[in-house]
RNA sequence: GUGAGCGUGGCCAAGUCGGUUAAGGCGCCAGGUUGUGGCCCUGGAGAUCGAGGGUUCGAAUCCCUUCGCUCACCCCA
Protein backbone atom coordinates (compact mmCIF):
# COMPACT_ATOMS: atom_id res chain seq x y z
CA UNK A 1 0.00 0.00 0.00
CA UNK A 2 1.64 3.22 -0.86
CA UNK A 3 -0.38 5.85 0.86
CA UNK A 4 -2.00 5.30 4.42
CA UNK A 5 -3.10 8.47 6.94
CA UNK A 6 -0.03 10.42 7.58
CA UNK A 7 1.01 10.03 11.33
CA UNK A 8 -0.91 10.66 14.26
CA UNK A 9 -3.69 10.53 12.31
CA UNK A 10 -6.83 8.33 12.16
CA UNK A 11 -10.01 7.95 9.59
CA UNK A 12 -13.54 7.31 11.12
CA UNK A 13 -15.13 4.57 9.56
CA UNK A 14 -18.95 4.22 9.56
CA UNK A 15 -18.93 1.80 12.41
CA UNK A 16 -17.47 4.36 14.30
CA UNK A 17 -19.53 6.97 13.37
CA UNK A 18 -21.66 6.87 15.99
CA UNK A 19 -19.56 7.72 18.62
CA UNK A 20 -18.98 10.78 17.29
CA UNK A 21 -22.16 11.69 16.81
CA UNK A 22 -23.14 10.38 20.12
CA UNK A 23 -20.55 12.54 21.91
CA UNK A 24 -21.13 15.73 19.91
CA UNK A 25 -24.76 15.49 20.01
CA UNK A 26 -23.88 15.13 24.21
CA UNK A 27 -21.84 17.87 24.04
CA UNK A 28 -23.82 20.46 22.08
CA UNK A 29 -27.24 19.93 24.38
CA UNK A 30 -24.67 20.09 27.38
CA UNK A 31 -23.27 23.20 26.48
CA UNK A 32 -26.66 24.63 25.71
CA UNK A 33 -28.56 23.96 28.09
CA UNK A 34 -26.12 26.10 30.34
CA UNK A 35 -26.74 29.02 28.07
CA UNK A 36 -23.41 28.32 26.15
CA UNK A 37 -23.78 28.90 22.01
CA UNK A 38 -21.52 27.73 19.47
CA UNK A 39 -18.81 29.26 17.53
CA UNK A 40 -16.88 27.84 14.96
CA UNK A 41 -13.45 29.38 13.61
CA UNK A 42 -10.85 29.23 11.41
CA UNK A 43 -8.89 26.13 11.62
CA UNK A 44 -5.89 28.03 10.96
CA UNK A 45 -4.65 31.54 12.52
CA UNK A 46 -2.23 33.97 12.16
CA UNK A 47 0.87 32.49 13.83
CA UNK A 48 1.35 35.14 15.87
CA UNK A 49 -1.71 34.68 17.76
CA UNK A 50 -0.58 31.26 19.13
CA UNK A 51 2.48 33.10 20.27
CA UNK A 52 1.03 35.67 21.70
CA UNK A 53 -1.50 33.61 23.98
CA UNK A 54 -0.07 30.19 24.61
CA UNK A 55 3.88 31.86 25.01
CA UNK A 56 6.75 31.82 22.93
CA UNK A 57 8.76 29.17 25.43
CA UNK A 58 6.22 26.78 25.93
CA UNK A 59 6.51 23.06 24.29
CA UNK A 60 3.25 23.70 21.90
CA UNK A 61 4.97 27.13 20.39
CA UNK A 62 8.56 26.28 20.27
CA UNK A 63 8.39 22.61 18.83
CA UNK A 64 4.50 21.16 18.00
CA UNK A 65 2.70 23.87 16.01
CA UNK A 66 2.37 23.54 12.11
CA UNK A 67 3.24 26.47 10.48
CA UNK A 68 3.59 26.86 6.74
CA UNK A 69 3.98 30.34 5.01
CA UNK A 70 0.91 31.02 2.33
CA UNK A 71 1.27 31.75 -1.34
CA UNK A 72 1.39 35.54 -0.03
CA UNK A 73 3.40 35.06 2.35
CA UNK A 74 1.67 34.90 5.53
CA UNK A 75 2.73 32.78 8.35
CA UNK A 76 -0.52 30.98 9.39
CA UNK A 77 -0.30 28.30 12.05
CA UNK A 78 -2.81 25.51 12.36
CA UNK A 79 -5.04 25.06 15.47
CA UNK A 80 -3.05 24.01 18.08
CA UNK A 81 -6.04 23.97 20.65
CA UNK A 82 -9.50 25.68 20.86
CA UNK A 83 -8.63 29.44 23.07
CA UNK A 84 -6.84 31.82 21.38
CA UNK A 85 -8.96 31.57 18.13
CA UNK A 86 -12.35 32.01 20.32
CA UNK A 87 -10.23 35.01 22.13
CA UNK A 88 -9.52 36.58 18.80
CA UNK A 89 -13.27 36.16 17.86
CA UNK A 90 -14.74 37.88 20.56
CA UNK A 91 -12.10 40.44 20.16
CA UNK A 92 -12.78 40.88 15.87
CA UNK A 93 -16.90 40.76 16.63
CA UNK A 94 -16.91 43.03 19.34
CA UNK A 95 -18.48 40.50 21.69
CA UNK A 96 -17.32 43.17 24.48
CA UNK A 97 -20.62 44.88 24.04
CA UNK A 98 -22.73 42.10 24.19
CA UNK A 99 -24.43 41.61 27.83
CA UNK A 100 -21.50 40.07 29.65
CA UNK A 101 -20.94 36.97 30.26
CA UNK A 102 -20.23 35.94 26.74
CA UNK A 103 -20.87 32.22 26.86
CA UNK A 104 -19.52 30.17 24.41
CA UNK A 105 -18.60 26.38 23.24
CA UNK A 106 -17.14 24.67 20.24
CA UNK A 107 -16.32 21.36 18.99
CA UNK A 108 -13.35 21.10 16.40
CA UNK A 109 -10.08 19.68 15.09
CA UNK A 110 -6.79 20.57 16.58
CA UNK A 111 -3.42 20.08 15.13
CA UNK A 112 0.10 19.50 17.00
CA UNK A 113 3.37 18.10 15.85
CA UNK A 114 3.75 15.40 18.22
CA UNK A 115 5.04 11.62 18.45
CA UNK A 116 1.58 9.82 18.59
CA UNK A 117 0.78 7.09 21.51
CA UNK A 118 -1.90 5.78 23.43
CA UNK A 119 -4.35 8.88 23.45
CA UNK A 120 -2.54 11.44 21.48
CA UNK A 121 -2.49 12.18 18.30
CA UNK A 122 -1.53 14.64 15.56
CA UNK A 123 -4.85 15.76 14.33
CA UNK A 124 -7.42 15.24 17.48
CA UNK A 125 -10.42 16.84 18.21
CA UNK A 126 -11.86 19.14 21.09
CA UNK A 127 -14.71 20.21 23.03
CA UNK A 128 -14.35 23.05 24.66
CA UNK A 129 -16.21 26.09 26.62
CA UNK A 130 -15.58 29.79 27.15
CA UNK A 131 -17.04 32.18 29.44
CA UNK A 132 -16.07 35.72 28.92
CA UNK A 133 -16.29 39.05 31.06
CA UNK A 134 -17.37 37.29 34.44
CA UNK A 135 -14.35 37.44 37.07
CA UNK A 136 -17.05 36.31 39.95
CA UNK A 137 -15.94 32.49 40.68
CA UNK A 138 -19.32 31.26 40.44
CA UNK A 139 -18.69 31.03 37.00
CA UNK A 140 -15.55 29.21 37.07
CA UNK A 141 -17.64 26.11 39.23
CA UNK A 142 -20.04 26.74 36.31
CA UNK A 143 -17.37 26.10 33.82
CA UNK A 144 -16.41 23.08 35.71
CA UNK A 145 -19.86 22.02 35.97
CA UNK A 146 -20.56 21.30 32.07
CA UNK A 147 -17.17 19.54 31.39
CA UNK A 148 -18.48 17.35 34.39
CA UNK A 149 -21.96 16.85 34.04
CA UNK A 150 -21.16 16.63 29.95
CA UNK A 151 -18.90 13.19 31.01
CA UNK A 152 -21.67 12.08 33.23
CA UNK A 153 -24.21 12.25 30.72
CA UNK A 154 -22.00 10.54 28.46
CA UNK A 155 -22.14 7.72 31.05
CA UNK A 156 -18.15 8.29 32.11
CA UNK A 157 -19.10 8.39 35.86
CA UNK A 158 -15.88 6.95 37.45
CA UNK A 159 -14.01 10.48 37.07
CA UNK A 160 -12.22 12.62 39.37
CA UNK A 161 -11.75 15.90 39.49
CA UNK A 162 -8.45 17.83 40.85
CA UNK A 163 -8.33 21.90 41.75
CA UNK A 164 -5.57 24.24 42.31
CA UNK A 165 -5.53 28.03 42.41
CA UNK A 166 -1.98 29.31 41.24
CA UNK A 167 -2.72 32.86 41.79
CA UNK A 168 -2.36 36.02 39.61
CA UNK A 169 0.01 38.58 38.36
CA UNK A 170 0.04 40.09 41.51
CA UNK A 171 1.05 36.93 44.20
CA UNK A 172 2.40 34.39 41.40
CA UNK A 173 5.39 35.66 41.29
CA UNK A 174 6.25 35.55 44.94
CA UNK A 175 5.07 31.92 45.01
CA UNK A 176 7.11 31.32 41.98
CA UNK A 177 10.05 33.03 43.98
CA UNK A 178 9.28 30.98 47.48
CA UNK A 179 9.56 27.78 45.32
CA UNK A 180 12.88 28.52 43.43
CA UNK A 181 14.14 29.51 46.79
CA UNK A 182 13.04 25.78 47.92
CA UNK A 183 14.16 24.08 45.22
CA UNK A 184 18.02 25.46 45.66
CA UNK A 185 18.65 23.68 48.34
CA UNK A 186 17.50 20.08 46.72
CA UNK A 187 19.44 21.09 43.41
CA UNK A 188 21.72 17.86 43.69
CA UNK A 189 19.30 15.75 44.14
CA UNK A 190 16.75 16.54 41.22
CA UNK A 191 16.51 15.03 37.73
CA UNK A 192 17.94 16.30 34.80
CA UNK A 193 14.85 17.82 33.78
CA UNK A 194 13.90 19.15 37.07
CA UNK A 195 17.10 20.94 37.25
CA UNK A 196 16.49 22.57 33.83
CA UNK A 197 12.91 23.21 34.65
CA UNK A 198 14.02 24.80 37.84
CA UNK A 199 15.23 27.72 35.30
CA UNK A 200 12.88 27.85 32.11
CA UNK A 201 9.15 26.98 34.30
CA UNK A 202 9.65 26.43 37.88
CA UNK A 203 5.60 25.92 38.06
CA UNK A 204 6.56 22.69 36.06
CA UNK A 205 8.68 21.44 39.16
CA UNK A 206 5.44 19.95 40.82
CA UNK A 207 4.45 17.52 38.16
CA UNK A 208 7.41 15.91 37.77
CA UNK A 209 6.88 12.17 38.07
CA UNK A 210 10.00 10.69 38.49
CA UNK A 211 10.28 9.15 42.07
CA UNK A 212 13.23 10.51 43.24
CA UNK A 213 11.73 13.78 43.16
CA UNK A 214 8.80 12.90 44.59
CA UNK A 215 9.92 13.79 48.46
CA UNK A 216 10.36 17.41 47.40
CA UNK A 217 7.55 18.04 45.80
CA UNK A 218 5.66 16.80 48.94
CA UNK A 219 6.89 18.99 51.06
CA UNK A 220 7.39 22.28 48.74
CA UNK A 221 5.72 25.36 48.99
CA UNK A 222 2.30 25.21 47.91
CA UNK A 223 0.51 28.27 45.26
CA UNK A 224 -2.54 28.12 47.67
CA UNK A 225 -0.31 29.61 50.81
CA UNK A 226 0.39 32.65 48.60
CA UNK A 227 -2.51 33.75 46.79
CA UNK A 228 -3.43 37.28 47.81
CA UNK A 229 -6.65 38.35 49.16
CA UNK A 230 -8.69 38.77 46.29
CA UNK A 231 -7.30 35.48 44.76
CA UNK A 232 -7.65 33.69 48.49
CA UNK A 233 -11.10 34.84 48.08
CA UNK A 234 -12.16 33.56 44.77
CA UNK A 235 -10.15 30.24 45.72
CA UNK A 236 -12.22 30.21 49.40
CA UNK A 237 -15.48 30.93 46.96
CA UNK A 238 -15.23 28.69 44.38
CA UNK A 239 -15.04 25.82 46.87
CA UNK A 240 -18.19 26.91 48.01
CA UNK A 241 -20.24 26.99 44.99
CA UNK A 242 -18.21 23.76 43.62
CA UNK A 243 -19.97 22.12 47.01
CA UNK A 244 -23.64 24.06 46.03
CA UNK A 245 -22.95 22.32 42.59
CA UNK A 246 -22.45 18.62 44.47
CA UNK A 247 -19.46 17.90 42.43
CA UNK A 248 -16.84 16.21 44.42
CA UNK A 249 -13.13 17.90 44.26
CA UNK A 250 -9.56 17.38 45.31
CA UNK A 251 -6.86 20.10 46.30
CA UNK A 252 -3.97 19.30 44.43
CA UNK A 253 -1.52 21.70 44.94
CA UNK A 254 0.59 20.34 42.37
CA UNK A 255 -1.23 20.69 39.26
CA UNK A 256 -0.03 23.22 37.02
CA UNK A 257 -0.95 23.24 33.55
CA UNK A 258 1.20 23.84 30.43
CA UNK A 259 -0.02 27.02 29.08
CA UNK A 260 1.23 30.17 29.70
CA UNK A 261 -2.18 32.02 30.22
CA UNK A 262 -4.01 30.72 33.26
CA UNK A 263 -4.62 32.53 36.17
CA UNK A 264 -6.25 31.53 39.47
CA UNK A 265 -8.00 28.73 38.96
CA UNK A 266 -7.00 25.64 36.85
CA UNK A 267 -8.67 22.04 37.15
CA UNK A 268 -8.71 18.60 35.05
CA UNK A 269 -10.71 16.26 35.36
CA UNK A 270 -9.21 12.27 35.03
CA UNK A 271 -10.77 8.96 34.43
CA UNK A 272 -9.48 5.74 37.47
CA UNK A 273 -6.11 5.54 35.65
CA UNK A 274 -2.73 6.63 36.25
CA UNK A 275 -1.45 7.74 33.24
CA UNK A 276 -1.39 10.88 32.81
CA UNK A 277 -2.54 10.77 29.25
CA UNK A 278 -5.73 9.87 30.13
CA UNK A 279 -6.49 13.85 31.63
CA UNK A 280 -9.72 13.97 29.22
CA UNK A 281 -10.24 17.84 30.51
CA UNK A 282 -8.49 20.53 31.57
CA UNK A 283 -9.16 24.20 32.03
CA UNK A 284 -8.50 27.08 33.79
CA UNK A 285 -8.87 30.96 34.08
CA UNK A 286 -7.28 33.48 32.03
CA UNK A 287 -7.67 36.60 32.68
CA UNK A 288 -4.99 38.44 31.68
CA UNK A 289 -4.84 37.01 28.09
CA UNK A 290 -7.55 39.24 25.72
CA UNK A 291 -5.91 42.15 26.96
CA UNK A 292 -1.97 40.81 26.26
CA UNK A 293 -3.61 40.29 22.78
CA UNK A 294 -4.30 43.60 22.41
CA UNK A 295 -8.12 43.47 23.21
CA UNK A 296 -9.99 45.30 26.41
CA UNK A 297 -9.16 43.91 30.16
CA UNK A 298 -12.19 41.05 30.16
CA UNK A 299 -11.60 38.24 32.32
CA UNK A 300 -12.00 34.71 30.86
CA UNK A 301 -12.61 31.14 31.72
CA UNK A 302 -12.64 27.74 30.19
CA UNK A 303 -11.23 24.31 29.21
CA UNK A 304 -10.38 22.24 26.10
CA UNK A 305 -11.68 18.11 26.20
CA UNK A 306 -10.28 15.38 23.91
CA UNK A 307 -12.70 14.16 22.30
CA UNK A 308 -10.93 11.05 21.03
CA UNK A 309 -9.82 10.18 24.99
CA UNK A 310 -13.93 10.62 25.96
CA UNK A 311 -14.46 7.74 22.91
CA UNK A 312 -12.07 5.88 24.33
CA UNK A 313 -13.58 5.81 27.67
CA UNK A 314 -16.86 5.26 26.37
CA UNK A 315 -15.30 2.13 24.97
CA UNK A 316 -13.37 1.62 28.23
CA UNK A 317 -16.62 1.26 30.25
CA UNK A 318 -19.20 -0.22 27.56
CA UNK A 319 -21.15 2.01 27.01
CA UNK A 320 -24.21 1.59 25.56
CA UNK A 321 -25.03 3.92 22.67
CA UNK A 322 -28.43 3.88 21.22
CA UNK A 323 -28.90 3.80 17.91
CA UNK A 324 -32.25 3.75 16.43
CA UNK A 325 -33.03 1.64 13.43
CA UNK A 326 -34.96 3.50 10.89
CA UNK A 327 -36.45 2.05 7.52
CA UNK A 328 -34.29 1.33 5.06
CA UNK A 329 -35.58 0.06 1.54
CA UNK A 330 -33.51 -1.93 -1.11
CA UNK A 331 -34.96 -2.72 -4.37
CA UNK A 332 -33.65 -6.40 -5.59
CA UNK A 333 -34.26 -6.54 -9.13
CA UNK A 334 -34.49 -9.45 -11.72
CA UNK A 335 -33.95 -8.22 -15.49
CA UNK A 336 -33.37 -4.48 -17.45
CA UNK A 337 -36.91 -3.83 -17.10
CA UNK A 338 -36.66 -4.36 -13.34
CA UNK A 339 -33.71 -2.44 -12.90
CA UNK A 340 -35.10 0.62 -14.13
CA UNK A 341 -38.76 0.16 -11.89
CA UNK A 342 -36.00 -0.15 -9.18
CA UNK A 343 -34.32 2.87 -10.33
CA UNK A 344 -37.22 5.09 -10.64
CA UNK A 345 -39.39 4.01 -7.41
CA UNK A 346 -35.80 4.42 -5.11
CA UNK A 347 -35.53 7.65 -6.65
CA UNK A 348 -39.12 8.40 -5.80
CA UNK A 349 -38.96 7.36 -1.83
CA UNK A 350 -35.71 9.69 -1.52
CA UNK A 351 -37.50 12.43 -2.23
CA UNK A 352 -39.55 11.59 0.19
CA UNK A 353 -36.79 12.33 2.64
CA UNK A 354 -36.20 8.20 3.46
CA UNK A 355 -33.79 5.87 2.47
CA UNK A 356 -33.73 3.61 -0.61
CA UNK A 357 -31.19 1.99 -3.15
CA UNK A 358 -30.99 -0.17 -5.61
CA UNK A 359 -29.52 -3.93 -4.93
CA UNK A 360 -26.42 -4.82 -7.07
CA UNK A 361 -26.57 -6.18 -10.03
CA UNK A 362 -26.24 -9.36 -9.40
CA UNK A 363 -28.37 -12.54 -8.66
CA UNK A 364 -31.37 -12.33 -6.32
CA UNK A 365 -29.90 -14.44 -3.67
CA UNK A 366 -27.08 -11.96 -3.75
CA UNK A 367 -28.90 -9.14 -3.65
CA UNK A 368 -30.95 -10.41 -0.53
CA UNK A 369 -27.48 -10.89 1.38
CA UNK A 370 -26.59 -7.60 0.52
CA UNK A 371 -29.75 -6.34 1.43
CA UNK A 372 -29.21 -8.34 5.03
CA UNK A 373 -25.75 -6.94 5.45
CA UNK A 374 -26.60 -3.53 4.89
CA UNK A 375 -29.19 -3.45 7.88
CA UNK A 376 -32.23 -2.98 5.18
CA UNK A 377 -35.37 -3.12 7.18
CA UNK A 378 -37.38 -4.09 3.66
CA UNK A 379 -36.69 -5.29 -0.01
CA UNK A 380 -38.60 -4.44 -2.02
CA UNK A 381 -38.52 -7.53 -5.10
CA UNK A 382 -39.54 -6.92 -8.88
CA UNK A 383 -39.13 -9.31 -11.37
CA UNK A 384 -41.04 -9.82 -14.92
CA UNK A 385 -43.90 -11.46 -12.89
CA UNK A 386 -44.36 -8.00 -10.96
CA UNK A 387 -44.01 -5.99 -13.72
CA UNK A 388 -46.67 -7.71 -15.84
CA UNK A 389 -48.98 -8.06 -13.08
CA UNK A 390 -48.09 -4.64 -11.09
CA UNK A 391 -47.99 -6.21 -8.02
CA UNK A 392 -44.70 -6.15 -6.01
CA UNK A 393 -43.09 -8.24 -3.13
CA UNK A 394 -42.38 -6.78 0.28
CA UNK A 395 -40.12 -8.21 2.02
CA UNK A 396 -39.36 -7.47 6.18
CA UNK A 397 -36.26 -8.43 7.14
CA UNK A 398 -36.79 -8.46 10.07
CA UNK A 399 -39.57 -10.40 10.75
CA UNK A 400 -39.03 -12.39 7.43
CA UNK A 401 -42.28 -12.49 5.88
CA UNK A 402 -43.76 -11.07 3.02
CA UNK A 403 -46.89 -9.29 1.07
CA UNK A 404 -47.28 -7.99 -2.19
CA UNK A 405 -47.82 -4.43 -2.95
CA UNK A 406 -48.52 -1.99 -5.90
CA UNK A 407 -45.90 1.06 -6.63
CA UNK A 408 -48.52 3.68 -5.04
CA UNK A 409 -48.80 1.30 -2.10
CA UNK A 410 -44.88 1.41 -1.60
CA UNK A 411 -44.89 5.30 -1.59
CA UNK A 412 -47.95 5.16 1.06
CA UNK A 413 -46.27 2.01 3.31
CA UNK A 414 -42.84 4.83 3.52
CA UNK A 415 -44.69 7.29 4.47
CA UNK A 416 -46.48 6.06 6.78
CA UNK A 417 -43.80 3.99 8.41
CA UNK A 418 -41.36 7.02 9.85
CA UNK A 419 -37.61 6.59 10.81
CA UNK A 420 -37.18 5.68 14.16
CA UNK A 421 -39.52 3.02 13.38
CA UNK A 422 -38.54 -0.73 15.48
CA UNK A 423 -37.08 -2.64 12.32
CA UNK A 424 -35.15 -5.71 14.94
C1' G B 1 14.27 14.33 19.95
C1' U B 2 15.24 9.48 23.22
C1' G B 3 14.13 4.22 24.46
C1' A B 4 11.51 -0.57 23.77
C1' G B 5 8.33 -4.02 21.06
C1' C B 6 6.23 -5.38 16.48
C1' G B 7 5.48 -5.58 10.80
C1' U B 8 2.83 -12.65 6.96
C1' G B 9 -4.02 -11.76 1.69
C1' G B 10 -9.13 -6.38 3.48
C1' C B 11 -8.95 -8.07 9.10
C1' C B 12 -7.06 -11.69 13.06
C1' A B 13 -3.13 -14.74 12.59
C1' A B 14 0.21 -20.22 12.37
C1' G B 15 4.96 -20.89 10.63
C1' U B 16 10.62 -17.89 12.44
C1' C B 17 17.33 -23.25 15.60
C1' G B 18 16.65 -21.95 6.51
C1' G B 19 14.54 -27.09 2.66
C1' U B 20 9.42 -29.16 -2.33
C1' U B 21 2.86 -25.67 -4.32
C1' A B 22 3.16 -20.01 2.95
C1' A B 23 -1.69 -23.33 7.71
C1' G B 24 -6.27 -21.80 9.80
C1' G B 25 -10.26 -18.31 11.06
C1' C B 26 -13.18 -13.79 9.75
C1' G B 27 -14.69 -11.12 5.61
C1' C B 28 -15.54 -11.17 0.19
C1' C B 29 -17.50 -13.87 -4.43
C1' A B 30 -20.15 -18.16 -6.30
C1' G B 31 -22.98 -22.66 -5.91
C1' G B 32 -26.26 -25.80 -2.87
C1' U B 33 -32.35 -23.21 -3.39
C1' U B 34 -33.32 -22.23 -12.57
C1' G B 35 -36.68 -15.59 -8.11
C1' U B 36 -35.64 -14.71 -1.73
C1' G B 37 -31.21 -12.59 3.43
C1' G B 38 -29.47 -13.62 8.51
C1' C B 39 -27.83 -20.39 10.17
C1' C B 40 -25.43 -24.53 7.65
C1' C B 41 -22.53 -27.11 3.66
C1' U B 42 -19.23 -26.90 -0.77
C1' G B 43 -16.03 -24.34 -3.93
C1' G B 44 -13.31 -19.89 -5.52
C1' A B 45 -10.58 -15.33 -5.68
C1' G B 46 -7.07 -12.76 -2.94
C1' A B 47 0.13 -12.53 -0.21
C1' U B 48 6.13 -10.12 -4.72
C1' C B 49 5.84 -12.87 3.89
C1' G B 50 6.75 -3.84 5.04
C1' A B 51 10.96 -2.34 1.53
C1' G B 52 16.19 -2.71 -0.23
C1' G B 53 20.69 -5.29 -0.01
C1' G B 54 23.71 -9.48 1.74
C1' U B 55 24.94 -14.81 3.27
C1' U B 56 23.42 -19.66 1.04
C1' C B 57 22.52 -24.82 -3.69
C1' G B 58 18.04 -22.85 -1.22
C1' A B 59 15.56 -17.26 3.04
C1' A B 60 8.94 -15.40 5.68
C1' U B 61 12.89 -17.77 8.67
C1' C B 62 20.03 -15.69 9.38
C1' C B 63 22.89 -10.62 8.85
C1' C B 64 22.88 -5.25 7.53
C1' U B 65 20.15 -0.96 6.14
C1' U B 66 15.66 1.51 5.67
C1' C B 67 10.43 2.66 6.15
C1' G B 68 6.05 2.03 8.94
C1' C B 69 3.06 0.86 13.30
C1' U B 70 2.53 0.54 18.64
C1' C B 71 3.94 1.72 23.60
C1' A B 72 6.82 4.70 26.97
C1' C B 73 9.73 9.39 28.10
C1' C B 74 9.22 14.91 27.25
C1' C B 75 4.60 17.53 26.99
C1' C B 76 -0.40 17.70 26.48
C1' A B 77 -6.60 16.83 25.23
Amino acid sequence: MEFQAPRGTTDVLPNDQRYWRYVENTASQVAESFGYRRIDTPVFEDTNLYIRSIGDSTDIVEKETYTFSDRGGDSLTLRPEGTASVCRAYMQHGMHNMPQPVRLFYLCPNFRYERPQAGRFRAFHQFGIEAFGESDPYIDAEVIEVSWRFLTSVGIDDISLRINSIGDSNCRPKYVDALQTYYQNYSQSLCPDCVRRLETNPLRLLDCKMESCQPVIQSAPKSTEYLCPPCNAHWVQLQEYLETTGIGYEIDNTLVRGLDYYSRTVYEITPPTERRTNVIAGGGRYDGLLEQLGGPTTPGIGFGMGIERVIENIRRLEINIASNPKLSIMFAHIGEGAKKEAISLSSQIRRLGKEAFVGPSRGLRSQMRYASHMNSSHVIIIGDDELSTGLYTLRDLSKGDQTEITADGILNFVKTHDIGQKVD
